[in-house]
DNA sequence: ATACTATGACGCATGTTTACGACATAGCAA
DNA sequence: TTGCTATGTCGTAAACATGCGTCATAGTAT
């Protein structure tokens, strides 16, 4: 039994017990992790403000060298939040609207499931 | 000129550039980083779904250890998303509402911002 | 062709997160 | 007291994130 049982462990140790959550949770999760840094946002709100796409001079306007800006860029390209199409020399970056009217909603969800009950209170069972 | 410049570059190196991103950028990139795991989004989806606080036995309803889930607790506690109080041998944890329902707030406006605009398409001058 | 510029790829150093076992503590109950 | 149970603390290993300099590539212009 309990030999069976470590080799199954075996299996899921260290980061993969991941796979046991929902992929709804995943998901959010996975979103939430791409807004974890102040960089992330910042671009986001950048790319939001212009009109037209703006070029990889997104990393003159933050406080990080082009390197970085670029790896925060290919983060959220490659949860396709943003996208970016090269036209000679430049390359044009853009958000994905769409995907994140998506995300919002599932946002919106998720915030509507935790704020719904009162959660503790003189009324419940625990006073926190 | 380029001195000094190097001495007050010196300061804010290595995660300390985080300083430069506006006090909203960083609050939110806070929260998010907060969902940015399955389990601490389990965790406020377990204890929205409670009507009384359950205690740490989360941890017998989520794929991982104790020790880890108390870990993301203590997480989730720092921001003051959930509250634990002591009652006798057990712990009651509860969602903290009123500041959930703030930052969903927050989360909201972000996305407000970042979806109002069609951005890239045929009528912009740039076709991502 | 040559030089220039905007991008992108690579590698490395440092710090942070995640996960867990082993130990410590503190209430409760026999 | 003694043992049991629910919590919390510590140390540690592995993975991941962050930031940047350096080099490669590929358009553009002279």
């Amino acid at each position: 039994m309990s030999y069976i049982y470590d080799i199954l462990l075996a299996f899921s140790m260290t980061y993969a017990k991941t796979a046991a959550f929902t992929d709804e949770q995943q998901q959010l999760a996975r979103i939430a992790k791409a807004l974890a840094h102040p960089a992330r946002v910042a671009i986001i709100q950048l790319l939001a403000s212009k009109q037209t796409c703006i070029s990889g001079d997104i990393a003159a306007e933050l406080p990080l060298s082009r390197t970085t800006v670029f790896q925060h860029l290919q983060e959220l390209k490659a949860l396709d939040l943003i996208r970016g199409e090269i036209d000679g020399l430049t390359v044009c970056y853009c958000l994905n609207t769409d995907l994140l009217r998506q995300v919002q909603q599932q946002f919106t969800a998720f915030f509507l499931e935790a704020t719904a009950n009162p959660a503790c209170g003189p009324d419940t069972t625990c006073a926190c």
